[in-house]
DNA sequence: CGGCAATACTG
DNA sequence: CAGTAT
DNA sequence: GCCG
């Protein structure tokens, strides 16, 4: 369980940096929003901080539990109620018109870009949906927030009245004049969290202050003098270590925060996500001997967590000691499920039960590892080819960047947007590859930091062709696709998305759906013929369309752990997925099974003899989906799961890694699809092979890259050693969002 | 023009 | 084997 | 769809 202290240091920081946002919002507005009444209350009680706070929240998520939960239980009402709007848009089709060509395409489709596409179209809306809750963001007048300021500070250190010195930044703010940098969504704010301390810590010159402002528009706090908590010092002017140090009353750089310089904030800028700090780029000349410290930063300081570090990273290519495997292994364990202790897993199931059913805010059940290390959620740079331009460090234009749109978003959001579309709309004509380029189109245009107005501009981008550049230039001139308008006016195309929504159905079966005259769920339900899974794909549409917040993803993870353990203390797990990937909310919950030099067959008896027995019987475990029966043979389990209380069904899916494939497996489980495809790809290139079993070598392929022979092994269980024999820089999983 | 990742489970 | 899944 |  998170420390008493852990936990009031976390309310500190959601207090500062609530009060800071209402700084950079100029409207005066009374609302204040849950987190500041909650560390108002704090204030007031601090013998009950906790309680207070706790109570607090539960009464909020009891609440927001029972409005969310309306959904109904039984299939045909809930089958009718997903119909509802489709019955409107049911009109009499030309089944067989024709459409498109394509069909040549249509047995080859990759259901995971269908899968993955229905996700990202999803994002617009959500966004769409939170952005008025964002403008009723905290406001509370000045004088309020500079008081709690000091408030709150006094506790941990007496120094702590500076971070927020508000009239100061406010008198700045001013001077900035026409620039104003308006807070970006809440959920956009990846820097929230974070307190930065600039080196030299002034914003006379100005590109220090519009960076120190954009830190702040993107949720990070600025100390502008020294005191606890920082988290990261920045260091501009391309100061090295010692020259940095004279800024210091000590001379001497403090240990503890993370030490970067400056093209780390801007990178953190350009990628929409906090950077991995430790990479060369990032450091700050002559801070060999600081190294350390930071890797202590991101990791979740913790103390066997850092030895393993140094051991790994001395020499980042070091000969395979079993030593520096188990540290690998004990590594991510901690840093992922293993963080979890039982304390939190109780936790977690108390809150279900006595709960009934869970609506967790989860920027607050999250931000309970450490401040400093709020997970990215965005986007990034594809791993290897694209590096050419778009990338590199001409981000030192960065803070020239214009905020046109005034958005504070991508310059080319509303372009995204519609290519999104148009890839969607192409995967539900079953057209996997130009699905794809879209998707690839969309990636690097996240990256571009500036508009791309004309066709001219958007052939410079790789990724984007002719083709594409035509339509970036029509929907940049004139606001809109027709391509994409005709195709949205297609109403085959949402029953076509709609029975792709279902588990276990494809373009195949939906279009053969359609086809045979079906229209609604609720004809598929009672008319089509359905295998077991389709049935209950369809039963529970609506909870598997829905996206699981991070914290539910957790609370299902630490049931199976605890089952997991029961059964074998040894036995350890990790949740993969978009939930290592630092996502806010999942699709699906992917969790690897394995245990210290255990095989396969070890881990599979243990799991389908005892584990997944146990949970079934438990009545979390609901329905299996795609297990293996053959007991001598398979590694997965897919089926769904529910936590207690709770009538939503998610999708859970099971892996069981033996010890020497878990670096693979990893890989293959934490994704994203496109940058295990990148991977596998940048492998093949090499002669040779990359799955979910290891890195293999001397692989021939004969016509059309078709495998001749297996190859050989070269590395299985550690995870940023196939990164390096493939020659890729280690991406830590929060930067694996091509 | 061909390639665009590579594999596991189902029926 | 095609289809769906990851 | 894009790329070589």
């Amino acid at each position: 369980m998170v420390s008493t202290q852990e936990k009031i240091e976390k309310d500190k920081f959601f207090r500062d940096l609530y009060l800071l946002d209402s700084l950079d919002d100029d409207s005066p507005e009374s609302e204040v929003e849950t987190p500041i009444r909650l560390a108002a209350k704090a204030k007031r009680q601090p013998d009950q901080t906790l309680d207070a706070v706790q109570h607090e929240r539960a009464k909020q998520i009891t609440t927001r539990g029972k409005v969310g939960e309306r959904r109904p239980e039984t299939v045909p009402s809930t089958v009718s109620a997903v119909d509802h709007t489709l019955k409107k848009a049911k009109v009499p089709l030309p089944v067989d018109a024709p459409k498109k060509k394509a069909l040549p395409e249509k047995r080859k489709r990759a259901p995971s870009t269908d899968r993955e596409l229905r996700r990202r179209d999803s994002e617009p809306a959500l966004t769409a949906k939170s952005a008025p809750s964002r403008a009723r963001r905290l406001k509370t007048s000045p004088s309020i927030v500079v008081d709690s300021a000091v408030q709150t500070t006094k506790r941990s250190s007496e120094k702590r009245k500076h971070v927020t010195d508000l009239s100061n930044i406010k008198q700045r703010k001013h001077q900035l004049g026409s620039k104003k940098l308006p807070p970006v969504p809440i959920g956009e704010q990846m820097l929230k969290g974070l307190l930065f301390y600039f080196v030299p810590n002034n914003d006379i010159c100005q590109a220090r202050r519009f960076r120190i402002h954009k830190a702040i528009q993107y949720g990070a706090a600025w100390a502008n003098e020294w005191c606890n908590g920082i988290t990261h010092i920045i260091v501009c002017d391309n100061l090295d270590v010692h020259e940095a140090s004279k800024e210091f009353a000590c001379k001497e750089i403090p240990r503890g925060p993370t030490l970067v310089n400056v093209n780390w904030l801007i990178e953190c800028f350009s990628r929409r996500a906090v950077c991995d700090t430790h990479w060369n780029r990032f450091q700050v000349s002559g801070s060999e001997a600081l190294k350390e410290t930071n890797k202590e930063q991101q990791q979740h300081q913790s103390k066997p967590l850092i030895e393993h570090e140094d051991s790994i990273d001395k020499h980042a290519v070091d000969e395979e000691t079993p030593e520096g495997l188990e540290a690998n292994a004990a590594e991510c364990a901690l840093l992922d499920a293993e963080t979890e202790s039982e304390d939190e897993l109780d936790n977690a199931i108390r809150d279900v039960r006595s709960l009934g059913s869970l609506s967790i805010d989860p920027s607050f059940d999250d931000g309970a590892k450490s401040p400093g290390d709020e997970p990215p959620v965005d986007q990034e740079p594809a791993p290897f080819h694209g590096d050419g331009k778009a990338r590199k460090e001409n981000a030192g234009f960065m803070c020239m960047e214009k905020h046109d749109g005034g958005k504070g978003d991508n310059p080319n959001e509303q372009t995204i947007v519609k290519l999104l579309k148009m890839a969607d709309y192409y995967s539900a004509t079953g057209d996997q590859w130009r699905t794809r380029a879209y998707r690839q189109a969309v990636a690097a245009l996240r990256k571009e930091r500036r508009l791309i107005r004309t066709k001219q501009e958007a052939l410079t981008v790789r990724g984007i062709g002719d083709r594409l550049a035509e339509k970036i230039q029509e929907i940049v001139s004139i606001g809109k696709l027709q391509r994409l308008d005709n195709a949205e006016a297609d109403p085959r195309d949402k029953i076509l998305r709609l029975f792709m929504g279902i588990y276990h159905v494809g373009f195949p079966t939906a279009s053969r759906w359609i086809a045979e005259g079906h229209r609604t769920l609720e004809d598929l339900y009672q008319k089509a013929d359905l295998n077991r899974n389709q049935r209950i794909g369809i039963e529970h549409y609506e909870d598997f369309q829905q996206r699981i917040p991070r914290a539910e993803v957790a609370q299902h993870a630490a049931i199976v752990k605890k089952a997991l353990r029961a059964a074998d203390t040894e036995a350890q797990m990790i949740i993969g997925g978009s939930y290592r990937r630092g996502s806010a909310d999942c699709g699906d919950i992917d969790i690897l099974i394995f245990k210290k030099d255990a095989g396969l067959d070890q881990i599979r008896a243990l799991m389908m003899e005892t584990v997944i027995p146990e949970l079934t019987a438990q009545g979390f475990l609901k329905v299996a989906l795609a297990t293996t029966h053959h007991q001598d043979s398979g590694s997965k389990w897919h089926g769904a799961s529910a936590l207690p209380g709770s009538k939503t069904w998610r999708r859970l899916d099971l892996l069981f890694v033996p010890w020497a494939e878990l670096g693979a497996a990893l890989i293959y489980f934490t994704g994203n699809d496109y940058f295990n495809r990148s991977l596998r790809l940048h492998a093949s290139r090499k002669q040779m092979r990359l799955n979910q079993h290891g890195l293999y070598a001397d692989v021939m392929r004969g016509q059309g890259r078709e495998r001749i022979t297996q190859g050989r092994l070269l590395e299985g269980h550690d995870e940023k050693r196939i990164f390096e024999i493939l020659g890729v820089t280690y991406r830590p999983p929060e930067h694996r969002n091509p």
